[in-house]
DNA sequence: AATGAATGAGTATTCATTCAT
DNA sequence: GATGAATGAATACTCATTCAT
């Protein structure tokens, strides 16, 4: 009875959804979330803007999924890190080499810093994220208690440190300053170096 | 109008003027800038809201002025820290324990990582303060450097560090996080860990 | 094809239009005409969407032919009481009896109601609607005569009479209350108690 | 220190308030609540959109003031009816004769009937609506009681002869068609009519 | 013919800014 | 100067209609 391809259908809104997402990160990362207009996001996923609707129930559904989206990707991120072959260091490096240089990177840290700091954000959505962000720094300790075990990494409790170096990357990040590069030449071992003995 | 009416004039012009900007200060780092409305502005400051467009001509001057208040607060303190007696590592304790303590420390974090990232803030404001922000790591920079000469710190550019420390600062200001004081009990020697040898 | 075929599916096609139409009639009675989408005809009639238009060019096109197929109808029905056996008193009470309760009765009222008096209603709907109200009146008109001849109804103009029979039965109708039922038993006797000498 | 009238200012907001009601109820008498926009109103109140906004929360709760102020209004008219001197008979000539050629009386029934009928009007309206109306039945029930008692007015429950009078008066007002007055020359003696022996 | 995804014009609502008092 | 009512442009969201499959 029905004339369409019920299978390829569901491919197609599956491959829409992700469309959406990757654009509004993008567009979110950049302007924020307020400053960001349906409009923007239709327009950057190249569709319009009556049919962001039909695969997402409003502005902030949207923000919602980006960051559980983001938080996962993150945990997927972390978690590769922790169970590749080498030393604790090799990991480390790997981790901060390429979440700097991997092309969601920055907008995820952006929108996730979003969501747990601004007040514009209902609470339960910032409390959500900032009880995963907690547990997404599982992985980083691991990572530094392993190192410390080997005896390579500072003294210190292994949380506090993930937390610290987390921060620091976060921090890093956020500064997406033209002329930054110009003082400072950051490579993964300069950041590193601050763990190390 | 006698001149001495006219100074008592400029003064009360000068005090609302600050109470404005520190009214804008706190609810804009909370809700950040395009969420906060001048209402908001204006009772939290306890005037009208037509009044508030006496002292400033618009929300984006308010901000404006915001960013630059703030970045200068910011070089006042550095520049005290600075200039304290004592050891550079007293010197950085100071700066770290107060930075963090402070009560507008936070807010001003907030707005000039804001200012400086999003894409919704006019560029030649995002220039402006990116130069400033490069020129205040300089106190730091020097710091760093005093207490390389004194061999304390890690070797490394002077200002790389300067960089890599503040935004490690600005990180885990940024993590207002409930919950994450219970994980992580940072004092400014454990931050401060990080830069020695 | 064969004319068997061709007649075949001009069959289906009426049936659906018919379909369409009784699935409007329901939902528009019950949420008027702009609060009514085509989603919801199209389901409550269990078709597509898209389908809906391959029967009628429009909303507006939908709404024209239900109320024309409703002023036909009354109008069948009307007839069909001037023409039954017995006095004009039977006559009329079979008219009350069973529009009240007749299943399309309540929509068609509601509906009609709406085409005559809103302003939404483009003008030379309004005024065909209104013209076909009043054609419509003659057949009551007639019975109410009869029964002036037979002595027993009221004197008086008897399309007078019987716009005002016809727009008490529409008000009553129209009050489609919870909790009318407990404060009046209206039987057509009752109605018809008030043409009566 | 307010360099405002603040009595004077309440009496304008009052009179506002009044005005939009006032602009409301005919607007929406005329097209139906979804088919008017703020934007009618607005110009028929003679103000601005946004203003419109200071007075009101939304239009829905515009709609619910209207039915109130509306049925309020009808309350004192029929209160107003019951409590004149005179027979019964002009008691009731007053309530017809007055309320069919009453400015609002023919905008508040074409709201009550909408706002009692639709399932685009929220339950709870809707029923609070309904039980109000057959609460305001009851000064109708009286006059009619007294002219039962007088020995003018038909046997029967005045209750259910209140709703029969009151439909028909309301399907009356309902049939604002052009034309129909060259058919009927509806006088208050003429429907009055029906009631007497 | 049948489907439902895609489009974009239309409307409710918000909020920076102005202005009369 | 101070106030807050008034304005209207801007934006989220809806839905009639079209169209590719």
């Amino acid at each position: 009875m029905s004339p369409r391809n019920i299978e390829k259908d569901q491919k197609l809104r599956d491959e829409r959804q992700r469309q959406i997402l990757e654009a509004a990160m993008h567009v979110i990362a950049r302007r924020g979330l307020p400053a960001t207009k349906i409009a923007d996001i239709a327009s950057t996923a190249g569709i319009s803007v009556g049919n962001v609707y039909k695969y997402f129930r409003s502005k902030d559904d949207i923000f919602k999924a980006l960051v559980e989206s983001g938080q996962q990707e993150y945990r997927e991120f972390v978690e590769h890190a922790l169970h590749l072959e080498g030393s604790s260091y090799d990991k480390l490096y790997w981790y901060t080499e390429n979440w700097l240089s991997y092309r969601n990177g920055w907008a995820i840290t952006v929108i996730l810093q979003y969501a747990r700091t601004s007040e514009a954000v209902p609470e339960h959505v910032t409390q959500a994220v900032s009880a995963r962000f907690i547990d997404n720094l599982r992985p980083m300790a691991e990572m530094i208690a392993e190192g410390q075990a080997e005896g390579v990494i500072k003294n210190g409790g292994s949380l506090e440190l993930a937390l610290i170096y987390v921060s620091m990357m976060e921090g890093l990040i956020l500064h997406n300053i033209p002329g930054i590069h110009e003082i400072a030449m950051l490579t993964p071992d300069k950041m590193l170096a601050l763990l190390l003995k």
